[in-house]
DNA sequence: GTATTATTGGACTATTCAGTCCAAAATTAA
DNA sequence: TTAATTTTGGACTGAATAGTCCAATAATAC
């Protein structure tokens, strides 16, 4: 992706007029796209890869999300607004630690090996992509929010700087996993070092 | 990158015997590689990136490296053994802390906000091709064995998991580097969980 | 100098890429 | 039914892609 894209187009502005309806749900098709660009990666998904995968056809595609960079943006946006909510909730509603229960989720995101998609994201394009690097440290500064009020709901600022580890740890698991390093080998680290970051 | 490359050449072997020499060192243009791959990972580089900034012609390329994919694994175990024998160096020479001289060093490679290499491969690549996820494996295991070994000198392997914990904590902050967020900061939460860890 | 061997530049190929375009089909309001 | 409006499929474009090929050149051994 370069930062100054060359595409014109734009989605097109739906009306309530007559004409014939979507027969897609945009944001169904939008929770597809996340998909492909969360396993591929950005540069490695194609346009095929998204209409294959979204039933749409090229017309339909660029009609109603404007170019692969737009999409690629809102998929991102996405994203991050629906993982933040799921922190939260994890922080919520875990009985219990609630740093543990965020660090567990953090660390093995849908189980798999394909880690965080904004983690993914910033590491292959932030640095040349202001946009992508903007929503990247929003999400982890959300990220390192959650976790100062989950270590002390009275002063969060005072715990930042162990927010910020906490964070930075459960993210740097990530990597392990992608390298095919055993969850339960990572999971054991991840207990001792709550354990000891704890104290 | 597919696991399952369709390149058919492979690098010719160099004679003793008469005939026109290189006019380029083979292991200084590796290294010219391995920064245009860094900064922009595997896709995202083409051919004409490459041999543009190694001063090849295509043919040279070819006859010298096989093809992109095998060179880009060279530069990949490149990468690696350099990195290790610098960190190993770094936690020798090291007067006083060698943890946290090690922290310094990986969390804030070249000064810049491009990441480690490897970190930045293993996140592309390393889900969809083993070879890449098998040479970050071992470089992961390598930087927390170092660590270990910083840690406990007489019982490394006692010290596993808080090894592993200081390097997925060093690794995590790469991310929050690439995505912007300023040095100085990361280096305070480091330098606050490195008094948090080691109690 | 000559024969031998290797490198070199750059044209070439076939494929894939993101994005455009338009005629045909589908749907609605009236 | 008709007019208006939108979606849809898929052909098309020009650019970029990784990799191949070969005639010309350069260097060595003798």
């Amino acid at each position: 992706m370069t930062e100054t894209s060359t595409h014109t187009s734009t989605p097109d502005k739906r009306s309530a007029g007559p004409g014939r309806p979507r027969n897609f749900d945009e944001a169904a098709v939008l929770e597809i796209a996340i998909r492909v660009f969360w396993q591929n990666g950005y540069e490695a998904t194609s346009l095929d890869d998204l209409t294959k995968a979204m039933g749409l056809s090229r017309s339909s595609f660029y009609s109603a999300f404007g170019c692969k960079q737009t999409l690629f943006l809102r998929a991102l946006e996405h994203y991050s607004r629906n993982g933040i909510r799921n922190l939260k909730n994890v922080a919520d509603t875990a009985d219990g630690n609630a740093v543990e229960a965020m660090m567990q989720a953090l660390s093995d995101p849908q189980g798999g090996t394909q880690g965080c998609m904004l983690v993914n994201c910033i590491t292959e394009l932030a640095p040349h992509d202001e946009k992508v690097a903007q929503i990247g440290r929003r999400h982890l500064e959300s990220i390192e929010e959650i976790f100062a009020n989950a270590l002390d709901p009275q002063h969060p600022e005072a715990v930042r700087d162990k927010a910020s580890a906490f964070s930075s740890l459960a993210i740097g698991t990530l990597a392990l996993r992608k390298a095919g390093i055993p969850a339960d080998r990572i999971a054991e680290t991840l207990k001792q070092a709550k354990i000891i970051l704890s104290t």
